[in-house]
DNA sequence: GCCGTTTTCGGCCCGACTGTTTTCAGTCG
């Protein structure tokens, strides 16, 4: 909901004065921990009654949301940004800069956001300054230049293939036994802010020296005895963490987070009397009692092994066993997939055969409807020559069940792009909104919730037509939506395109809570876009999704008598 | 500011690296 975003983005805002204006670390780690319930919070904030029920906020906290909520401002943070200058927030943007020196530079500088800081590093002003060296100068026009170029994180999609180069590049040095990569890209979420490699090797030196010369490094950041960070010409951040093979669990663990999650686990480990750190869980006669495994390492706290999707400082730790989370290898259909006939690049046979070689049952052709012009969507016309299209491909391609579908438009006020009678003839139709992307919260629900109550209609697809870092897309109440998809047995898509992962990891969780099936397709627009499989799963993993909610997980039959579900 | 299976008060994760200083503050994750 547009209010969690802003009200999320707000709270950050506070922790970001606070910490400039040199508050209690603990008081702006609350306002950052408000931020994020916000920012994961599926219901409206508005509709809650009550915020301080939400873990992590408190009487404080839930009174400036309800202030919020009903004035438009929130008077104290106003009063504490009207005693700095609006411009240092940025500069806490600015690597190396944090609130002590944005302070000192403000104070000292008269730097006051990013054009004086600039300013004043040409005339030589901060070289005066205690602290204040060459190289730190040097440092922060560096991180300038590149704040300048940057984008903030890096997509899944973007993000894993360089993981992967640096991780199989770096197992061929010599000495190294171990290598892995760790962080948020381990945990699988859909935008990565750097990406975290952990290895063990008897030669570090080697180690270091190759990851600091890889193909692409730019800058080197840090280059230590245990931890080397460089810059990609991508862009991209990437950190080394060298340690002993018999930490890696522990390491592994540490490093990969999330930090809420760490916090969590350690808390627990405090109250069994032990300590947790990136070397070990030691008892407390200071003895390592598990270090190698992450397995051991939960094991010995009292829990079963948390998949690192799950590690999000949520409910994780109070599971009694290892959820079976869905993988890769339990999808055995895509349903949601595109052809020369609309602005695909395979045709039938070609789809169908790629799609065998992935080893599905089943694939479900499903081009654009006749709105999406730009897409060059199937008029009716059209539309019939395809059925009879597929019909005949299916005949003709054995080992593989081909759909005939669409991917139908919805367009702004929920009606569908074609006539019942029409869509009645397909196997399989996919509804999605491509159109009004912008409209208000109010009609994109009633929207989204007509195209779910349709009986022709199985899927929805990409419910909120979000495109990463393009367009938020549409900002539906999404609870109504999960109980009226569990009602018709309106299936909810995961996009895997890693543009879209759309429904998002915390909507699938609300999804599945209220009852609903989720469908995860690629919609494949070329033979290389089943590859993004991988990270709809992710998404799906992260939403705590196990096979028997999915239907793309259905044998042919199940799937058959699951299409053929009356509303 | 938030929280409670010892607690409504007193904790709140903690180590590595850099740059500058000469023993450590600041930043990062």
């Amino acid at each position: 909901m547009s209010a969690n975003r802003e009200l999320s983005s707000i709270f950050q805002k506070f922790a970001t004065v606070l910490e400039i204006s040199g508050a209690s670390g603990f008081k702006i780690n609350a306002h950052v921990k408000v931020a994020r319930v916000l920012e994961d919070l599926v219901e409206d904030i508005a509709s809650i009654k009550d915020p301080e029920a939400l873990p992590g906020v408190g009487k404080s906290s839930a009174a400036k949301i309800k202030e919020y909520l009903t004035t438009g401002e929130i008077k104290e943070l106003d009063e504490l940004l009207n005693s700095i200058p609006a411009g240092l927030l940025d500069l806490m943007q600015v690597q190396g800069l944090g609130p002590k020196t944005v302070r000192r530079l403000w104070q000292e500088a008269d730097v006051v956001d990013i054009p004086t800081l600039k300013a004043a590093i040409a005339d030589g002003r901060l070289e005066s300054m205690p602290r204040m060296g060459k190289k730190t100068i040097d440092n922060i026009s560096d991180s300038l230049a590149f704040l300048e170029g940057a984008s903030a994180r890096s997509r899944i999609g973007d993000a894993m293939p360089i993981a992967e180069l640096v991780v199989t590049t770096l197992e061929k040095i010599s000495g190294v036994s171990k290598i892995e990569f760790a962080g948020s890209l381990r945990r699988g979420k859909e935008t990565i802010g750097d990406i975290d490699i952990l290895a063990s090797t008897i030669e570090p030196e080697l180690l270091a020296e190759a990851f600091c010369t890889l193909k692409g490094v730019t800058k080197v950041l840090v280059r230590g005895v245990t931890k080397c960070a460089v810059r990609l010409d991508c862009g991209m951040q990437v950190d080394l963490r060298i340690v002993e093979e018999d930490a890696f669990g522990a390491a592994l663990m540490y490093f990969t987070g999330s930090k809420e999650h760490n916090i969590m686990v350690r808390e627990r480990a405090i109250k069994q009397n032990k300590r947790l750190n990136e070397y070990g869980l030691f008892n407390a006669q200071e003895a390592c009692v598990a270090s190698h495994t992450e397995r051991a390492m939960y094991e010995d706290l009292g829990l079963p092994f948390i998949p690192p999707e799950l590690r999000e400082g949520k409910q994780e730790l109070t599971i009694e066993h290892t959820p079976e989370l869905i993988q890769l290898e339990d999808i055995k259909s895509d349903l949601h997939d595109h052809t020369i006939a609309s602005d695909g690049h395979l045709t039938i046979v070609a789809l169908a055969e790629e799609a065998k070689q992935r080893g599905f049952h089943t694939i479900a052709v499903t081009d654009h409807s006749q709105s999406s012009v730009q897409a060059n969507g199937l008029s009716p016309e059209r539309l019939l020559q395809h059925i009879s299209d597929i019909k005949q491909a299916n005949e003709a391609v054995k080992g593989i069940n081909i759909l005939a579908g669409s991917e139908v438009d919805i367009h702004a006020d929920g009606r569908l792009d074609y006539e019942d009678e029409l869509l009645a003839l397909l196997d399989i139709v996919v509804a999605s909104p491509h159109s009004a992307l912008k409209q208000d919260s109010k009609k994109a629900t009633a929207r989204l919730l007509k195209a779910i109550e349709h009986p022709l209609v199985h899927i929805i697809g990409h419910p909120t037509g979000r495109v990463l870092g393009k367009r938020p897309g549409l900002d539906p109440d999404m609870p109504s939506l999960f109980a009226a998809a569990a009602a018709c047995n309106t299936a909810l898509e995961i996009n895997a395109n890693s543009w879209r992962l759309d429904l998002r990891d915390t909507h699938v969780r609300g999804a599945i809570d209220a009852g609903a099936m989720i469908s995860i397709n690629t919609d494949a627009h070329a033979a290389n876009d089943f590859d993004q499989l991988r990270y709809g799963i992710l998404t799906a993993r992260r939403g705590w999704l196990t096979p028997d909610k999915c239907i793309n997980c259905l044998t042919f039959d199940a799937l058959m008598a699951w299409l053929a579900r009356s509303c």
